[in-house]
DNA sequence: TCTGGGGTCCTGGTCCGC
DNA sequence: TCTGGCGGACCAGGACCC
């Protein structure tokens, strides 16, 4: 559950029988997605508060079943406070592979029904339907068509939201969880949307709907009304602009199945903090690993190198260098993160999250020859390569740079797996 | 209360070349 | 030769999303 998905309801959708006249947009929402997953292998945990999350010192919740939420319990919760909120619950570690997996199955669900399908995360989607109708009939039709495709077929339940435009199939998804389907007549649109708090708009989070209700905007009615040129001037350009054609229902984004990714990263949030400049390059090393591999499985190379410092006292601290190629190599990456973390004068700082991202992606094909940095190019390319061959093979962590092998590690234990 | 990990986008500042 | 304006690239930080 989303920030956004925590927000009171507005009552119940507007007046029915709903009219899907010119509503060709659909947003399916999972319900409880992971933890519905879970429940699939543990169906005696069906009605007991389920959170999984992080089970370390430091973990958050990422999904919560809604008996967990009767607690107050919500995703993006640290772990401690679930705990303390919902002593009972039952806390199972996540499973992304499985999650990922049952995810593709749903996704092809969609997709059975119109090419038109772009993912937004795991858990949901948009679809655009407006191509559909012939063949399968309205989309409101359409829509409880999935619902019941993906509870047979998955023996999971999701929400579907239909509108004219994106944001506001995703607002209605919301509305309607769990297992519900609602629709926004177009012409409906602002009866919907004014009434609901300035919080719900997409791009308002907790600075914005602070900043906005001090200037006295409760309700995206409230923010609609005011002159473009006054949010400007509050919010910024983008923002502002953004926001005022929000509040009146106004989002003309399509449904793009495909979008390039424009950075792959790592990040690492450690048990306890680490101040001991060894740990921290070793850290640096293993994520440089994870994310080269990463760049030469989808076929990228980037320029832009960055990492991220998370402070114990959590000031977060980045940095960044662009190369003058794009490169994939996992040793340029490490050498490049090593360099800005020695150049952030954090030495002996102690530090609770280490991450390592590399942006401006080409297609890897564009990875010119690139020299690792000061050394000669001595075969790490090839090198690299063999061992993401290997790992494909084997399982990944099956080869690692030897800094990174700890002589007490179970070789069936990597901690990337 | 004490804050994950994977991302995207925006803003404001600085530097540099024209 | 110096100076100012401008735009683009880059960098750092922050807000936001799921």
């Amino acid at each position: 559950m989303s920030r956004k998905q925590q927000l009171r309801r507005p009552g119940p959708p507007p007046g029915p029988p709903a009219d899907d006249t010119g509503c060709g947009i659909l947003h399916v929402d999972m319900d409880a997605f992971f933890v519905s997953v879970e429940l699939l292998e543990r169906p005696e945990l069906r009605g007991r508060p389920v959170i999984v999350g992080g089970t370390g010192g430091r973990g958050v919740v990422a999904s919560a079943s809604y008996e967990a939420r009767a607690f107050g319990v919500h995703s993006a919760m640290p772990m401690t406070r679930a705990r303390r909120l919902c002593p009972q619950a039952v806390v199972l570690p996540p499973r992304h592979d499985r999650y990922a997996r049952v995810s593709a199955e749903v996704m092809e669900i969609f997709r059975s029904v119109t090419p038109l399908v772009e993912p937004l995360a795991l858990d949901e989607a948009f679809l655009d339907v407006s191509g559909a109708r012939r063949l399968l009939g309205r989309p409101a039709e359409i829509g409880r068509l999935i619902r019941e495709r993906v509870r047979e077929r998955q023996g999971i339940t999701c929400s579907v939201g239909i509108a004219s435009t994106k944001f506001v199939a995703k607002l209605a998804s919301t509305h309607c969880k769990p297992d519900g389907l609602m629709v926004v007549p177009a012409g409906r649109v602002t009866e919907f949307l004014h009434p609901l708090p300035v919080a719900a708009l997409w791009g308002v989070g907790e600075r914005t709907e602070e900043h906005l209700l001090r200037l006295g905007l409760k309700t995206v009615g409230d923010l609609a009304r005011v002159p473009p040129d006054t949010l400007r001037r509050e919010l910024g350009d983008a923002l502002g602009a953004h926001l005022h054609e929000l509040a009146w229902g106004r989002d003309p984004r399509p449904v793009t199945p495909v979008t390039p990714d424009k950075s792959i990263g790592a990040e690492e949030t450690f048990d306890h903090d680490i101040a001991d400049p060894e740990l921290i390059r070793r850290e640096l090393l293993r994520l440089s690993e994870k994310v080269g591999a990463r760049l030469r499985a989808g076929g990228h190379a980037g320029r832009t190198i960055s990492v991220k410092l998370r402070t114990a006292g959590f000031r977060t601290i980045t940095r960044a260098r662009t190369l003058p190629e794009p490169t994939d190599m996992s040793r340029v990456i490490y050498i490049t993160a090593c360099r800005l973390y020695e150049a952030a004068g954090l030495d002996r700082v102690p530090l609770r999250l280490v991450g390592v991202r590399v942006e401006n992606l080409v297609a890897g094909g564009a990875a010119v020859r690139q020299l690792a940095l000061d050394e000669p190019e001595s075969g790490w390319r090839e090198a690299e390569r063999a061992m993401d061959r290997v790992s494909r093979r084997f399982g990944r962590g099956a080869v690692r740079p030897a800094s990174l092998v700890d002589p007490r590690d179970d070789p069936e234990d990597h901690r990337d797996q």
